[in-house]
DNA sequence: AATCGCTATGTCCAGTATGACATATATCGA
DNA sequence: TCGATATATGTCATACTGGACATAGCGATT
């Protein structure tokens, strides 16, 4: 896991247990938070390739431009369902998706 | 749509707008049916592979008979989260999770 | 340095999800 | 039929989510 993973984990409020070491995490809890970045990644990156600012994306999906921040941050409290329903409105296929989950298992750098 | 998913989606509390017309769905709001139907069949497929009954997956999963039997019926109180973080603690991979995504675009069965 | 456009962060509370429990239904073997 | 095992359904208290708002940071332009 690289140091700019690492920042943006603690940034978003991951700190797994108790203490800063967020690497008390089981395989599958850091799978997930894994995946849920890969989403929040895709997010921004289908919102760049349409040049539309954060808060342009807000009013299409009916949100605020904090909760898209949040979004593309991984943000504790921005949930799956939250990160897939927005990423299908703004154009995402299913498989579009798939590909972005997929990413964060090659992501993967130890 | 065929008529077994159909059933599915009803007992599943899905009545989209306030009549029994469920069709009354943006194409998003479909997808997002569709994905999370598709990740409920994979979890009971995974379940079925691995030879355990719903109690035993509950017990693994830290929850109960019930919520998984709701898991598997992709009922509405169930979130995209729960389904997702089940399926890694069971066993399957960001890229197994991805490829019942993609499944959930090409099941339009129209 | 003041303003502007864009993004990030913190908080609130109404609405939602979830584990737990009770209970119902289904299937199968004795 | 009875009992046992597996699955489905309904409800509740509590924890979490998400839109909204406020505000802060930050680079670029004037």
């Amino acid at each position: 896991m690289n140091i700019d993973k690492k920042k943006r984990l603690e940034r978003s409020g991951w700190t797994a247990g108790g203490a800063a070491d967020f690497l008390e995490l089981t395989p599958e809890e850091a799978s997930f938070i894994e995946l849920k970045l890969a989403l929040a990644t895709g997010i921004r990156e289908v919102r760049h390739r349409s040049g539309l600012t954060q808060t342009e994306v807000a009013a299409r999906l009916g949100s605020s431009q904090s909760r898209v921040a949040k979004m593309e941050a991984g943000d504790r409290s921005v949930s799956l369902d939250l990160l897939v329903k927005s990423m299908l409105r703004i154009g995402a296929s299913p498989t579009v998706i798939a590909k972005w989950i997929r990413r964060a298992e090659t992501n993967r750098a130890v």
